[in-house]
RNA sequence: GCGUCGGUGGCGGAGUGGUCAAUCGCAACAGACUGUAAAUCUGUCGCCCUUCGGGCUACGUAGGUUCAAAUCCUACCCGGCGCA
C-alpha cells in the first residue's frame, strides 16, 4: 500500500510547521485538509501558510473554492485523492495536514460518497420545520436512517432528507482504506493551546484581519456567508454590522476558537492509530516517519 | 444626610412564604459525529457520600417572625439613582 502521512490536531498547535519540516526531510508535498483554506481570499482569517513559510515545499489544496459556493466533504474527497495520487505516481510523501477531522479521516478511510450536492432549495424549505417534524419525516421515509442518527440535530436531519431527496434512502456509507496511513497527533498542554491561540489572534488582528474580512465583503461575500464560515469571519462580520463592540468581538472570538480547538481534541483522541507528540520534539516525530517508510504493509 | 431601587451559584439574570440547590442564558467540563464539520448536536455543572437515593452548606451580614424564608420584619454593610 502506498503510504502517506496525517498531521493533525487542534487549530494553533503549529501543524504547518511540522508538516513542512517532514515534507523537507522525506520529499514530501502538503495536502492540506482544512475546510476554509480551500477558500480563495480566506487567508489571514484561516491561518492559511505563506509563500515563505512553505519554504519551497509544495502545497496543495488550498485556494481552489469560492468563497460564495459552499465546498463539501465530497470534492474534497475527490480533490484530495487524485492529488495524493499525483504525488506518489512522482514517488513523494503525501503529507495530509489540516484540522478538519472529517475531511481527513474520510480521506485515509476512503469513504465513498454517493454524489448528492446541497439542494439549497429543499434546504431553506426544510429549515423551517423544527427537529420534531423533520426527524417525523425521516422516520417516515428512512427508518434505518432514523434510527441511528441523532434527532436533535437539524443540520444531520437536513442532511439525511436531502439525500433521500435524491437517492430514495440513505445507505450505509461504504469504506476503502487504501493507503497505508502515520497519524501524527500534535498536542500542548491547554494553558499554553490558550496562550498560543491568543497570540496568534493578537496577530491576526495586527496584520490587518480586519481589512480582509471588509476586502470579501466588498468582493460580494455576504455577512451571512461570513457567519457561516464561523471564528474570525463571524465574529469580525458581527463587529461590521455592529452587533458587537470590537472588545466584545475579540473576547467571544478568542473563546469561540478555544471552543473549536477543544471538539477538535474531542474527534482526534477518539482515534486510536493517532500518536500524539508534543511540537517540540520534532526529532523524535522525524524518526517516527522515518520508521514508519521503512516499515513494509 | 434624607429618599429610593437593588445586593441570588464563575458571570449575566429569573424567582418574591412551602413543590428551590434555586427557570434561563453565558462560560467551564465531558462527549457525539452518514458527509454544510471553523458547522451542528448531547450530557454534566454548590459540596460530600456509592448510580437510585441520601446528607450538608447556601440567595450581602447579623438577628427576628413562622410549622416552613432567597422570598416577611429589624439593624447594619455595600452599590445605582434622585434630592440635598
Amino acid at each position: 500500500m502506498e503510504k502517506i502521512v496525517a498531521i493533525v490536531g487542534p487549530t494553533a498547535v503549529g501543524k504547518s510547521d511540522i508538516a513542512v519540516e517532514i515534507a523537507l526531510s522525506y520529499n514530501g508535498e502538503v495536502v492540506s485538509a482544512d475546510s476554509r483554506q480551500v477558500y480563495q481570499g480566506l487567508d489571514i482569517g484561516s491561518g492559511k501558510i505563506t509563500q515563505s513559510e512553505m519554504r519551497g515545499v509544495p502545497h496543495h489544496l488550498l485556494d481552489i473554492a469560492d468563497p460564495k459556493d459552499t465546498y463539501s466533504l465530497k470534492s474534497f474527497i475527490e480533490h484530495a485523492t487524485s492529488v495524493i495520487k499525483h504525488i506518489h505516481t512522482q514517488g513523494s510523501l503525501p503529507i495530509l495536514c489540516g484540522g478538519t477531522g472529517l475531511y481527513i479521516d474520510s480521506v485515509v478511510n476512503g469513504a465513498q460518497l454517493p454524489a448528492v450536492p446541497p439542494n439549497e432549495k429543499l434546504r431553506a424549505e426544510l429549515s423551517q420545520k423544527n427537529t420534531e417534524e423533520l426527524y417525523a419525516l425521516l422516520l417516515e421515509k428512512d427508518k434505518k436512517r432514523a434510527q441511528t442518527i441523532d434527532r436533535h440535530n437539524p443540520r444531520r436531519l437536513i442532511r439525511a432528507l436531502e439525500i433521500i431527496e435524491a437517492l430514495g434512502s440513505v445507505e450505509p456509507l461504504s469504506q476503502e482504506k487504501t493507503y497505508d496511513t502515520l497519524y501524527v497527533g500534535l498536542i500542548l498542554p491547554t494553558e499554553e493551546l490558550h496562550a498560543r491561540i491568543h497570540e496568534r489572534l493578537l496577530k491576526r488582528i495586527a496584520n490587518g484581519l480586519l481589512h480582509e474580512v471588509k476586502k470579501l465583503h466588498d468582493n460580494g461575500l455576504s455577512f451571512e456567508r461570513m457567519e457561516e464560515l464561523g471564528l474570525e469571519y463571524k465574529y469580525f462580520a458581527y463587529y461590521l454590522q455592529n452587533k458587537l463592540s470590537f472588545e466584545d468581538m475579540s473576547v467571544q472570538l478568542e473563546t469561540a476558537i478555544r471552543q473549536y480547538a477543544k471538539r477538535q481534541m474531542t474527534w482526534f483522541k477518539r482515534n486510536k492509530e493517532v500518536e500524539w507528540f508534543e511540537p517540540k520534539d520534532l526529532q523524535k516525530i522525524q524518526e517516527r516517519v522515518a520508521s514508519f517508510l521503512l516499515s513494509k504493509k
